[in-house]
DNA sequence: CGATTTGTTGACTAATATCAAACTGTGTGG
DNA sequence: CCACACAGTTTGATATTAGTCAACAAATCG
């Protein structure tokens, strides 16, 4: 499959795409990377030349405080750029690192300022996941500023599982997600241990699981009912919840 | 002084605009609308044909959860297009409201498509707008999330400072902010009991002080430091900075 | 296989929430 | 002009959630 495909799946699944404006992001240069589990692909003060596309695997945009303490701002997923916005930003105002090893594609601005100047809708379709995902921040606000502990976990899960649906990543209300407690305490503004703790809640009350990588929602009513979840927020067009059906 | 100036000056403080550019966004046709406190502007659900600029006055942006626990997701200050999202977003996935008397700019979308479809400069411009919105929501994740009730409400007044030094509204290290402690709660994810006591130890050690719709950074330095402000993921340009000195 | 990371547990502590009441200021109608 | 109503602020007492620390167990990795 080509590189971009997952790419054009995904604005799809927010946005009609013409046949020609499908193409036109196909014929976009990706310079393929792959890199292990861990990696900072882009740090806060960077300039980067170019975005990244997420083609396998996942990643974390995070910022650091001044006390050193981190917090994960979101996790990103195949077909996701999640530093779309240095095309107008210039300078990273996070990190972004991968969290198990991914297959990254890297598209030069020079070719994504082309290809917006060319192709009014998909210069509109990424101006909107833009906008969708400045709408995941504000969600993500809403689940450490009012939620409790259990809600803000479930929250992120039935979010995960939503995105992931999207592009074809959840088989039987399990998918893969290669996550440390420590990492989703830092999503979460929870400490380790307290994540520990509503984990093994969820996980005995029959609800939900994480496993060596893997999550699954063993009562996907739960945990959607759990997190307070609509998934309104991620403006996702009825196409893409087709899928879910 | 016509409406759009106030929204070139914003876009000013961010990217470079030629004087054809700033002439165009002038020629917007604007409907100008009075609104009292407390006023919602827009609400969840609704499908607005027309984004609101602010002239004059202060809003939030907040989201309700099912438990009826109201988080406020940003505060707007003249200059701001708050639901400039909905050029592409129809679908509101929070609410807007006045927190003061407001003078309030509704541009079409009709004519904001125009705009951006004849002035590359201004649509870029506008994009960097929400793209740096979405910074602005990072940062306050950032700090529901990690930070501690006083470098909260510190970081919170050290960015509208910031953010209003831009737009000439703060003299002598005060500006009008009518917030009430309970608005101030639903921002910080705090209660308004303990806002109440942060307030006061703030007062106490001379560090600041909110009376009466006047905030005032009487150490304008522990402020900062108190927060961990920087202010960087604001991006403004250094013209904006400039004049902070 | 040892070394390191990740997960788990218990005991204790700290930060912040909740509840309820009283207090202050400001505007309004009699 | 006063009395009242109302919104906002302040206070004290108590409850709860989640954090910290420290130790250990289990999994993973080179």
């Amino acid at each position: 499959m080509h590189p971009t495909e997952i790419l054009i799946r995904k604005l799809r699944s927010d946005t009609h795409l013409s046949d020609e404006d499908a193409a036109s992001v196909r014929a976009l240069p990706v310079h393929i990377r792959e890199v292990p589990a861990d990696t900072t692909i882009v740090q806060q003060g960077d300039h980067p030349k170019s975005s990244c596309l997420i083609i396998k695997g996942f990643t974390a945009r995070a910022k650091v405080t001044e006390t050193g303490r981190r917090q994960i701002l979101a996790f990103h997923i195949p077909g996701d750029v999640p530093d779309l916005q240095t095309l107008f930003l210039k300078t990273m105002d996070h990190d972004l690192l991968a969290i198990s090893d991914a297959t990254l594609g890297f598209i030069d601005h020079a070719d994504l300022f082309r290809l917006i100047d060319t192709r009014r809708t998909v210069a509109r379709a990424l101006w909107r996941e833009t906008l969708i995902d400045a709408a995941v921040f504000r969600e993500w606000i809403v689940n450490v500023g009012v939620r409790d502990a259990s809600s803000r976990l479930a929250h992120l899960l039935a979010e995960l599982r939503q995105r992931l649906l999207a592009v074809g990543l959840v088989a039987d209300e399990e998918f893969q997600f290669p996550v440390t407690q420590s990492e989703l305490a830092d999503a979460l503004g929870l400490s380790t241990v307290h994540v520990n703790r509503v984990l093994q809640a969820f996980r005995a009350q029959g609800v939900l699981d994480i496993r060596k990588n893997l999550v699954t929602l063993v009562d996907v009513g739960k945990v959607l009912a759990a997190g307070g979840f609509d998934p309104m927020y991620l403006h996702q067009t009825s196409t893409a919840l087709r899928h879910e059906a």
